[in-house]
DNA sequence: ATTAATAATAGGAATTATTACTATTTATAG
DNA sequence: CTATAAATAGTAATAATTCCTATTATTAAT
């Protein structure tokens, strides 16, 4: 994989967000910096950059989003206002227990949690 | 919600299999019972029967599955095989846990464990 | 510095999953 | 039976993502 500007503003919007943002508004923020992006090209990046283990991809029910953050960790996802907030809940030896109890390697955990946040109490 | 042959067809369709069907499956089996049943009807009675806790959405990757098991329970994953299989891994106090630790009110756990299963070791 | 090889890009078309629309059909309460 | 409105089939529309191709840009070797 060579160097490309396109995608180091990519990864730079990515990590320059906690939002967990969509293909779609990295694509617009992209466009400041490079007016004659393409959506291709944002969609291309992401999944190399995914590929090289730098951001993951998260999946808030039908649609993808991106997240720079590699250390394990779960999600709050909000009904109401959408919001998504990183947790840490579970220690890491799920690896091993799912290993030793279902013989399976594991090589992601995506954990999403669904509910209200304290906003609308 | 009054009756419809439909939804009766749909639901005993995702209660028969273990194989967490997309819509477009459904809809397929579905044809041999009602040759001129249409996509559009397949989603609407997919989503009232989520909407009354008869079945459950799980989202793999980008695309929608559906689920006739109500316990609470999690999903690996196989990366290989593509296989989905259901699995208990938690205890279900994590509702309390994280209406404690975050002020979250839980709706809804979905965990899938991503990777490679025994068939391929 | 120049060049040759090829990875990456822009722009747009194609695909896939899902939702929306509407005239007709069907379930059901009275 | 009949009136009401929920549900349907068929199809169009939308949204997210992937694919295609001629051109451009990076990089390694000259």
């Amino acid at each position: 994989m060579r160097y490309s500007h396109q995608r180091e503003i990519i990864r730079k919007i990515v990590q320059s967000t906690n939002s967990h943002p969509t293909a779609d508004w990295i694509f617009h923020q992209a466009k400041v910096k490079i007016p004659n992006i393409s959506l291709g090209t944002v969609y291309r990046n992401l999944k190399q950059l995914e590929d090289k283990r730098v951001i993951r991809t998260i999946y808030d029910g039908t649609i993808a989003r991106y997240d720079w953050n590699n250390n394990p960790h779960d999600h709050l996802k909000c009904n109401i206002c959408g919001d998504l907030f990183d947790v840490h809940l579970f220690d890491d030896n799920i690896r091993n227990t799912v290993k030793k109890k279902y013989n399976f390697d594991v090589d992601n955990v995506e954990m999403t949690i669904i509910g209200k946040c304290q906003k609308h109490a």
